[in-house]
RNA sequence: GCCAAGGUGGCAGAAUGGUUAAUGCGACGGACUGCAGAUCCGUUUCUUGGGGGUUCGAUUCCCUCCCUUGGCUCCA
């Protein structure tokens, strides 16, 4: 099996990636609390956990990869209200909004998206586990809590001391709870609000305590990794390990836990609460799902982001566009290619291999995405060098300069626009458009050539003059596409 | 206050105890072009937050200070 290594947020160093029962990975991923649109900090996850399912499978590794959609919590209930909503309603709406982007963003690598409100028995019992174990107290409210004084290994993801959390004067006093820092694991039900019945009265499930019953169900008491992003660590990831742990008496919940760095706007992460965000979905629709793919892996996954409004995106997409056009371009050139055309040089050869060898490794170094994708820029100027030579070459010419490529698109997962263009039932009608434009250019009528230029344009046909004649290429596909 | 992450050229953003610190965007000049675009060639800019230490040698290791961000409240 290939030799992965990975950043553990527990133990905060890089380990070789060892499932318990290889070659399956069990994975999951804190996702959406659907109340509102998706912006583009959960654009970033998705891409990033997509990246290491899709990863993992190309090396060999069986990926059961789990995302749970947070479908019922205070703010997608206060949401509601605001609107005159139902909640579960509004939540599914949003939830479908989620899938429908993930989809147009190439992102099909997870399995199952299960709903908090669809495992509450398996909610109630893990909540009756921790019961029948200590872990867990009624407050006279008919809500649960989780007390944390029994399970001294509370703070250990995040480095925190129970005693210093103390100090942190945002902690609300609530007389129900036996400690500041217990949490709630079913909530008393509120007149009006979705309720379930429960031995403890009736309520809904606290916001940690549906992923680790989910993944009890799911994964098993213990699995292989766990994502979300940096912020989710404290309190959430804590009460997952204090929830699971306490429940099955095992130890460690999880072998990895990776969080990915979270994406700041003018300074400060970008978040729904904060109001500075910037929508995922009009960010696809204006720059498409490829540059914006390009921008998330353009970085490495744990750094932060730096996003600029009107520019980071602008420079994603030239530089997207510049990867993109050389394999374009073989892709094209490939419709037309035999088997006997010209080949490469071994030295090529060679590179080519080498190259898709690297960027493999600086994936299975901890997702090093920024460095394959430099790699791929240097590619791109060599296969740029033999372009005019692309009509003559070989398909196995051609195979050889596009496998770099190719490695990228499934496990980058970019390039899905790059089909679109030569080859299609379009050619023969820009053919002749293009034939006539050079008729004109021959006689010098540039007025004439310009204008056919101009309106195959208007309907996103691009046109190219180069040593070996007109180019012709549709426009990025924009939107949902 | 406590915990954690980060400070690299105009911008984004990599990397490494040791030749000229990637890559891309941008800018400038040149080639090519009827023009445009793309491409190619060249140029542009960082002594890697400040200070100290370890070392033959540090951007990379250690200490300290400053700054930024995240978490301690909902949050990818």
């Amino acid at each position: 099996m290939r030799r992965v290594q990975l950043y553990d947020t527990m133990s905060r160093e890089t380990r070789l990636f060892q499932p318990r029962f290889p070659p399956r990975v069990g994975m999951f991923v804190c996702g959406l609390t659907p109340y509102d649109e998706p912006h583009l900090g959960h654009g970033r996850f998705a891409v990033v956990f997509d990246v290491v399912a899709r990863a993992l499978r190309h090396w060999g590794y069986r990926v059961f990869y789990v995302q749970n959609v947070t479908n019922l919590d205070d703010k997608v209930i206060r949401r509601a209200s605001e609107l005159g909503a139902d909640p579960l309603e509004l939540s599914a709406q949003h939830f479908r909004t989620w899938r429908r982007i993930q989809a147009a963003m190439n992102i099909e690598s997870v399995d199952l998206y299960p709903f908090a409100t669809d495992y509450v028995p398996e909610i109630r019992e893990q909540i009756a586990e921790l019961e029948r174990r200590g872990f867990a107290y009624r407050a006279d409210d008919g809500s649960v809590y989780y007390d944390i004084r029994r399970f001294p290994a509370y703070g250990r993801l995040s480095g925190q001391k129970i005693e210093s959390l103390r100090a942190g004067a945002r902690i609300e006093v609530d007389r129900r709870k036996r400690s500041p820092e217990d949490f709630v694991l079913w909530k008393a039900a509120t007149p009006g609000e979705p309720s379930w019945e429960s031995p403890w009265g009736p309520g809904r499930p606290g916001w940690h305590i549906e992923d680790t019953a989910i993944t009890g169900r799911l994964l098993g008491p213990q699995y292989d990794l766990h994502g979300g992003g940096l912020d989710l660590i404290f309190p959430h990831h804590e009460a997952e390990i204090a929830q699971a742990e306490g429940a099955s008496g095992l130890s460690p919940l999880v072998q990895y836990w990776m969080h990915n760095g979270l994406l700041m706007m003018s300074g400060e992460k970008m978040s729904k609460s904060l109001g500075n965000v910037a929508s995922l979905e009009s960010a696809l629709e204006k720059f498409g799902a490829m540059p914006l793919r390009f921008y998330y892996l353009n970085a490495h996954y744990r750094s932060p982001l730096d996003f600029t409004p009107g520019e980071s995106l602008e420079a994603a997409r030239e530089a997207y566009d510049r990867l993109r056009a050389p394999y374009a371009r073989i892709v094209a050139a490939s419709h037309s290619a035999s088997p006997s055309g010209e080949e490469l040089s071994e030295t090529l050869v060679a590179e080519s291999g080498r190259i898709v060898g690297e960027i493999d490794d600086d994936l299975a170094d901890d997702f090093r995405t920024r460095e394959a994708v430099a790699k791929l820029f240097v590619w791109s100027r060599k296969v740029f060098e033999l372009e005019d030579r692309f009509s003559r070459l070989s398909v196995g010419a051609l195979e050889t300069l596009a496998a770099p490529y190719e490695w990228a698109e499934s496990v980058l997962g970019l390039f899905a626009d790059v089909d679109a263009g030569a080859g299609t039932s379009l050619d023969p009608v820009v053919r002749a458009a293009i034939a006539a434009r050079g008729r004109a250019r021959t006689r010098g009528d540039f007025a004439e050539a310009d204008r056919i230029r101009d309106e195959l344009a208007a309907a996103g046909i691009r046109l190219e003059d180069g040593s070996d004649g007109t180019r012709w290429s549709l426009e990025a596909p924009r939107g949902a596409g």
